[in-house]
DNA sequence: CCTGAGCGC
């Protein structure tokens, strides 16, 4: 009867849920997912205005811990604002006040993200730090 | 003056 196709038909579907085949996704491994980086007192603000200084981020950002430093990272040719900038506050908690009070926050009609900064790799001995255009 | 994802000299 037409019955007996139906119960045999879950069968030759069964290879498909094999778990013989399945290989499940690497956790361990590097993620195409910007991961969030480590607690640090630097702290990455992106989303900034065009317009928004410095001086307006250490002002925003000070009153939810006491910043160290604040700076706005603009181009070196036009000198225009590049949209995101870096705060250091005194501690980790600070810190982390920090990114609770700004992140997803309004800053000069634009939608900010507060979040822990990479650590950056160490300027050369050779050329003391100076910039390459300097002499 | 400024495009709008993104990690600084």
């Amino acid at each position: 009867m037409a019955m007996r196709a139906a119960a045999a038909a879950p069968r030759s579907l069964r290879r498909l849920f094999s778990t013989s085949t399945f290989i499940p996704p690497p956790i361990t491994a590097a993620t195409p997912a910007t991961p969030p980086a480590e607690p640090s007192t630097n702290l990455f603000v992106s989303g900034l205005s065009k317009r928004t200084t410095s001086e307006g981020l250490h002002e925003a950002f000070s009153k939810f811990g006491q910043v160290v430093n604040a700076r706005v990272v603009t181009d070196r040719v036009s000198g225009y604002s590049k949209g995101f900038g870096f705060v250091r506050y005194v501690s980790l908690e600070d810190a982390a006040e920090g990114i609770k009070g700004m992140d997803g926050k309004f800053l000069d009609g634009w939608v900010i993200f507060a979040e822990y900064a990479r650590p950056r790799p160490p300027p050369s001995p050779q050329n003391n730090g100076a910039p390459p255009y300097g002499r």
